[in-house]
DNA sequence: AAGACGGTCATACTTTCGGGTGATTTGTAC
DNA sequence: GTACAAATCACCCGAAAGTATGACCGTCTT
């Protein structure tokens, strides 16, 4: 129940403002029919209402404008970098583990790995616990200054 | 497919619920049509106005999100490792910051770093801190990132 | 002498990590 | 078709990391 409520917890909410709006709207239809001195009222509450609304939801449909801001950055070449397979499979270490263990040497946090990877917090934590095991390490540094010694990330 | 859908689960979800809250608009106008008088629709046609008219607002006056994007200068590759001290003196970092920088880069926790400079937890602390304001980091993954970008450390 | 700076340490507080456990789903191999 | 690994997600809890602030003490400079 509760894993259900935080998985739609985004969905559920819309739904039920959505509805709470609906119930208003009736609520002031009622209203003005018994007291129909104050439609200017109303139509004030409904302007303000969906404006209201139009901006909610702009602001959560439209897609971030980019500015690109150039900013000179110094990186080391490391055009040489070739994965080191095998250590991989005989560590057993999978793709998805592989992918959070980039991320951590990119400096993410597990919710920016979360983020980026498109899944929630918990399954980064599960995979990052399970590559500690693999590399034999209690640390997201030690596990970076591992795969960096056994050539899994550049 | 279902990969898909996983991915895109939330936009999914969401540009569904919209289209049910589209086809119950539809619906409710329709009732208004076929019952009652022609207020419901002047109603209704204000909501649409205003809705469109927040969007506009939100379209207008929200700033552009900023998406920063580095560029890469290539640097040439160290095999051997040199310091660059001028990147040292230009950011101000001092000589025990570096130190606690290494010790971060090789995977040591906070505490195992005290023990190894022989001072106190908080000392480190102080110092990590101080680097990372220096670094413009936020976490020790990063400041390890970024000092090997810098050639800081090895 | 006063001030700046680096190094040291502390307290209090918030956030993030990591360990442990259990569960479901899905694709693949047998 | 079942067995298994990989991937997903949840919850709890304690440890580690990080933030904010203040303080003290040498050393070096002006």
């Amino acid at each position: 129940m509760k894993l259900f409520f935080t998985r739609y917890r985004t969905i559920l909410l819309t739904g039920v403002s959505l509805a709470a709006m609906l119930v208003l709207l009736r609520w002031l239809e009622l209203r003005f029919l018994i007291f129909d001195n104050a439609i200017e009222v109303y139509i004030g509450a409904i302007a303000l209402l969906f404006t209201g609304l139009g901006v909610w939801l702009a602001l959560k449909l439209t897609k971030p404008k980019t500015v690109i801001v150039e900013r000179q950055v110094f990186v080391a070449t490391n055009a040489d970098f070739q994965l080191n397979e095998t250590v991989l499979t005989e560590l057993g270490i999978s793709k998805r583990e592989l992918e959070v263990l980039e991320l951590m040497a990119l400096g993410c946090s597990n919710q920016e790995i979360a983020n980026r990877l498109f899944v929630s917090l918990n399954t980064v934590k599960t995979h990052s616990s399970r590559l500690f095991e693999k590399l034999e390490v209690n640390r997201r540094t030690q596990a970076i200054e591992k795969g960096k010694r056994l050539i899994l990330i550049p």
